[in-house]
Order: C-alpha cells, then sequence, then structure tokens
RNA sequence: GCCCCCGUCGUCUAGCGGCCUAGGACGCCGCCCUCUCAAGGCGGUAACGAGGGUUCAAAUCCCUUCGGGGGUACCA
C-alpha cells in the first residue's frame, strides 16, 4: 500500500516509510509509528481507564457474543444486539471464579447508558447518535493486546492529530472515539501514561482531536465500496496499463468534490490551493474508468515528446508490461526509432500501455500481418494492384515523409481507385494493420529497405486473398 | 432486525427559493475534417426516485415513503 501511495505521489510527512532498500523505517518526532511498537502505551492507558472505572471486564468468548446476538436479532425479546455494562457487567464473584476456571476476559469500555453524542462533522454537518444503541467496545483484548479503538485514540492524541479525515465506513464508530478522547485527555490519563512507559511528553501545541471529516466512499460499477486491498491491487493495475499518477491525482480529487468554477483538469497546486473539505460532496461516488481514461488521454498529449519519451520505456522494455521490445537500457537506434514514433501516436494514446501495438512493427524487423486486416482490406478491389504498384513507385525516391506522400499521392490516378483504397492495402502491408500511425511518416520511420521488403511479402497475400492470380 | 449516512443525466458533478424550458465533464449518437485510427471542431441524447406539505414561487425548506450504501467484530 505504501508503493501504491509513493508511486501516485501521495507523501505523507510523518510516519513508517520503505527505505530504497525495502527496509521498514520511519520519519517524524513522536514515533514508534507501529502499533506493534506502541503496546506498552496502550497497556498503561488500558490500566489507568480500568483503575478509573471507566472499564469493565467480560469473560464471554465471541463464539458466545455472536451467539448471543443471533438470538437477540432472530428473537427481539430483549431489544436490539448492544452490549453494555448495565447486562453484561459481572459480579466481582463470577469474575474471581471465572479467572479460577482459567477464562480469559476482554477489556469493555463502559459507555453511557443512555443519552445523545453528538459528532460535528466536516463534510455532514452534525450527527446525533443515542448511546443507548453503541454497544461497548471491547479496548482491550483477552490476550492484553490493544484493538483498534483503543490504538487508534491513543496514537490520535499522542501524536498530535487534530483533523481526522477518514472513509465514511468509520463515520458510526465516531461516537466512542470521542468518548475516548475525552476519557484520555480530561483525566490526565493518557499523559501519565506516556511518561510510565518512558515516551515523551505531548508536545505543549498538541490539543484534542478537534476537526472529523468523514469523505463518501468511492465505489466500483456495482455501488459497493472498494476495499483498501483491492484499491492498492488496482493501483498497481494501473500503473501497469499507463495511468499517469497525476491523471490518478486529479480524477480522485475530483470524486466528490469540484471547484467552484467547474474546470475539471487541474494540477497539483491548483488542487492544493483550491480544495475544501467543507465543498466535498456527502454521497458515495463511482469509480469510472473510462472518465479517468480520457483524462490520462489529455494528460498524455500535453507532455513533452522527450518525456513522454522516457515514460514510454518501462511499457517496452518488460518494466511495466510483458512485452520486451526494448534492450534494457534501450540501444541509441531503439531510441532513434521510439522519438520518431512518439509525435506520431502522442495524440492517439490514451494510455502508455497502448505503445506496444503501435510500437510492434517499428521495432521489430518481421512484421506478422493481421488476419482480420488482411480479410478486410486485401479482399478489396485494387488491393495488390495498390501494393505492387508502391514498391515500383517508392524504389528509387528520397526517403522523407513528403517525398513518398507525393510518390503515393500519384497511384491514385494511375489505378483508378480512390487514395483510401490504395493507403489502405500498403498500409496493412507495412504495418501489419489496417489500423496505424499516419502512412507516409510510418514508412519514413521502418525505412526504405523495410519498407520494400514487407511489400514485396505481402503483394502475393493480397493476390491470393483475391481469390488465386 | 437495529443504528447512521446518502438520493440531480448511464457515470462524476454545478445548483444552496425566483437567473433552471436544470449548466459542465466522461460515455453514447450524428456531422465536419481526413490515408486508417485517433485528435480537433460542431450539433444531439439523457436527470431533479415517489407522495404530501410550506411559499406568490421549490431541484433547492419540512414530513413521509421508496431506494442505495455503511455499521452492527476480542478487523481496521
Amino acid at each position: 500500500m505504501m508503493e501504491a501511495l509513493a508511486w501516485i505521489g501521495l507523501d505523507w510527512d510523518e510516519g513508517p516509510k520503505v527505505d530504497d532498500d525495502g527496509s521498514l523505517t520511519a520519519r517524524g518526532a513522536y514515533g514508534p509509528y507501529r502499533q506493534s511498537e506502541r503496546s506498552a502505551l496502550y497497556a498503561a492507558v488500558a490500566r489507568r481507564l480500568e483503575a478509573a472505572g471507566h472499564t469493565y471486564r467480560d469473560d464471554r468468548t465471541s463464539e458466545e457474543l455472536e451467539a448471543w446476538r443471533a438470538a437477540q436479532r432472530a428473537g427481539g425479546d430483549g431489544g436490539p444486539p448492544v452490549v453494555k455494562a448495565s447486562t453484561f457487567e459481572r459480579s466481582p464473584e463470577e469474575l474471581e471464579r471465572s479467572a479460577a476456571e482459567g477464562r480469559p476476559a476482554s477489556l469493555r469500555l463502559r459507555t453511557p447508558e443512555d443519552g445523545e453524542v453528538v459528532v460535528t462533522d466536516l463534510v455532514r454537518g452534525e450527527i446525533r447518535f443515542d448511546w443507548a444503541t453503541i454497544s461497548d467496545p471491547v479496548i482491550e483484548r483477552s490476550d492484553g493486546s490493544a484493538t483498534y479503538p483503543l490504538a487508534n485514540s491513543v496514537d490520535d492524541l499522542a501524536q498530535g492529530i487534530d483533523l481526522v479525515c477518514r472513509g465514511e465506513d468509520l463515520l458510526s464508530v465516531t461516537p466512542r472515539q470521542v468518548l475516548l478522547h475525552e476519557l484520555l485527555l480530561g483525566e490526565g490519563l493518557l499523559d501519565d501514561a506516556l511518561a510510565e512507559v518512558g515516551l515523551p511528553a505531548r508536545d505543549p501545541s498538541f490539543g484534542p482531536v478537534t476537526r472529523f471529516a468523514h469523505l463518501p466512499m468511492v465505489v466500483g460499477p456495482d455501488r459497493k465500496k472498494l476495499s483498501k486491498r483491492h484499491g492498492s491491487v488496482s493501483v498497481q493495475e494501473f500503473r501497469r496499463q499507463g495511468f499517469l499518477p497525476e491523471t490518478l491525482r486529479n480524477y480522485l480529487a475530483l470524486l466528490g468534490w469540484a471547484p467552484k468554477d467547474g474546470r475539471e483538469r487541474l494540477n497539483d497546486d491548483e488542487l492544493v490551493a483550491e480544495f475544501d473539505l467543507a465543498a466535498v460532496g456527502r454521497s458515495a461516488a463511482a469509480f469510472d474508468v473510462d472518465k479517468l481514461t480520457a483524462f490520462n488521454g489529455e494528460r498524455i498529449r500535453e507532455l513533452p515528446a522527450g518525456t513522454l519519451t522516457e515514460r514510454l520505456v518501462p511499457h517496452l522494455d518488460g518494466t511495466e508490461g510483458e512485452a520486451a521490445l526494448l534492450s534494457s537500457p534501450p540501444t541509441e537506434d531503439e531510441l532513434r526509432v521510439l522519438r520518431g514514433l512518439v509525435p506520431l501516436v502522442q495524440e492517439r494514446m490514451q494510455r502508455l500501455d497502448e505503445i506496444v501495438d503501435y510500437a510492434g512493427p517499428f521495432l521489430q524487423q518481421e512484421v506478422t500481418l493481421d488476419p482480420d486486416s488482411v480479410a478486410k482490406v486485401f479482399t478489396k478491389a485494387g488491393s495488390y494492384e495498390a501494393i505492387e504498384a508502391a514498391e515500383r513507385v517508392l524504389v528509387d525516391v528520397d526517403w522523407t515523409t513528403e517525398a513518398i506522400e507525393a510518390a503515393l499521392r500519384a497511384l491514385p490516378d494511375e489505378l483508378g481507385i480512390g487514395f483510401g483504397k490504395v493507403a489502405q492495402p500498403i498500409r496493412v502491408a507495412a504495418t501489419g494493420s489496417s489500423v496505424s500511425p499516419p502512412l507516409f511518416e510510418s514508412l519514413e520511420l521502418l525505412g526504405r529497405e523495410r519498407s520494400l521488403q514487407r511489400l514485396a511479402a505481402a503483394a502475393p497475400q493480397a493476390r491470393a486473398a483475391r481469390g488465386g492470380g
């Protein structure tokens, strides 16, 4: 995931990071940043919460709880399946007995039995929850490890987080987090715990978490949320397909947000200057690959030719895809061909990986004719005539785009067919396909020798396609 | 089931009581350009989920309803 973020260009100032040699380190002054390295802190906080009476022990197993919830949901006699101290807290005697039997117990946070919590959210405004509908969360597992609610609250406060910005899927979990924050800060529990485990005290500038922003979900075409795992897999996939990271950044920013003036093409500077959490929409946004692709094409067209050439190389030398049309590193000859090709294909590409199909005929000595193109073009009247005439007329022409064009433009008159009809067979013969970069430029780039050789090789095939002769 | 969030063209969105016979972008369709494919230009298609209110006036405010999503873990 960090690799995916790094590629997209979404950087972070503080936190874990992967070094160039692949090892996991960290940067920032408020570490450690891995939860596994902070377990002593979580435990210290938990002990204090417990001592202050904000928690209680629960010795039920996951299976027992699950069964209880299922029964509650189905039967509906004892109310909704909400775990509360009022019905779940064991007496000291029960706990003692249970401990004697060796039953491990988890630690639950005691949340209010009733009343209301109000969460103020930057994108959604005020949201009200009824404490009676919120279960007491387990903050420490029966094996003593901290759960996400505890670790997350402790870390946010200890590390000076003042804006919690996350997906809407965490909205309903916010009340317990707010409560934990009050407890940890209000009674100095966190500061004491920090001191106990020998971690530096909180920076004096650190206040409470002052803002929450729950961003709308980004969903797939099926309207279901994209998971973290799937998300990062597709980032790698986007990379291989030749989407530009700057396209992703631009497109992603537009999911749920739009600038005041409605522009859609925004660069990084404009994005950071204009993006505003308060202007973010509230409904889930579907990720539209077609639109992303169109954006990507526009950006590719804006790239300086030299830059595009460089960014194309990984898609040709096997780094990003299967294709190995270039040596690694590319030879000067190969680069010359690529540089010549770029201006011809730049405006017709939407993804970098499309270069593989375009470049094949130019980087390889031999070309294989696409059967569909052969069937579509060689069977038409004038096909082999055009190819043979092109051979004849191109042998001694100056090998420049202009001269090639002049020579071929003369053929329609001679053959009595339209230029389209003469160009297509020649295109298929030279590039192997009925779809290619502009013909004259392509021939020039191929060189006289290869061009004539391919025309000569294709002529008999065209004759055959026309039904013998 | 219970709790929370959301609901404008197929999709991303603009709209925050009159400027809306609802604007833009992607897609799609047509035309122009044209050596293919693109690019580009021009035009078109298509939406306020439904029902009640409030108001002189509602996509915009309120209620109900329907629909979608999220949560409901000793996952994060």
